[in-house]
DNA sequence: CCATATACATAATTTCGCGATGTATATAGA
DNA sequence: TCTATATACATCGCGAAATTATGTATATGG
């Protein structure tokens, strides 16, 4: 996913739900642009890790879809359903204290 | 490697090298111990992901190695090498941006 | 006597993202 | 005119990483 990095290895959900949660509804490039953007171009969410993710949102019932053609091209809409709105309250609480725990581990924070 | 998180992956390598540059020399046993009580119990470094990554690490050079018998049991310590020293302040430099990559994705910082 | 702690190790499996590839339209530049 | 780039979707094979399970062995507490 990123120019140089494995460590966002099981964050991707939890990003592209959180991007839904700020932004009602997304199609796919726009998620990959939106993450570019937001980091400055430091990360690349690449379409291999990206459009199985969603696919895989959507069959797990936590993403809901509306397909549209605009400028002649298709663009497939995304955006998170009741359970989807949940699990990203969940994932994102997983998140925190991920960064929490790994900031302990790594020293970058002094001892409370 | 942890409780309920899959959100670890990746920064394993990162954690022992962090470790061992605080700890000067340490065997697996004790690292293990060392993750849970730093963490409070709530990650557990298992057994399966502790000891390839250190064989990796140690077959990469990053990692020199002693072995000691201590009442009656085998002990196998680890340090760093200079590579490792060196190796060492890359990848945590590389999980500080990650850090910061992710809480800008998930709007966990207000905006610079 | 047996569970748990200490201490190492490896094999099979699963999961996840990467890289490559494919289809298709629109536009900017050489 | 041709070609590269951007937009927009999708899938397949691969490799890396951790989990689960299993194995060996000693020491200790109940």
């Amino acid at each position: 996913m990123a120019v140089n990095n494995e460590l966002f290895k099981g964050t991707l959900q939890t990003i592209i739900l959180n991007l839904l949660a700020e932004n009602e509804r997304m199609y796919g490039y726009e998620i990959t642009q939106k993450v570019k953007t937001i980091t400055q171009g430091e990360l690349i969410l690449k379409e291999g890790a990206l459009y199985p993710t969603l696919h895989k949102l959507e069959a797990s019932g936590l993403l809901e879809t509306s397909t549209e053609v605009i400028e002649n091209r298709l663009r497939k809409y995304y955006s998170l359903s009741k359970d989807g709105q949940k699990e990203r309250v969940n994932k994102l609480q997983e998140a925190k204290d991920f960064i929490a725990h790994l900031q302990l581990l790594l020293n970058l924070k002094p001892a409370i």
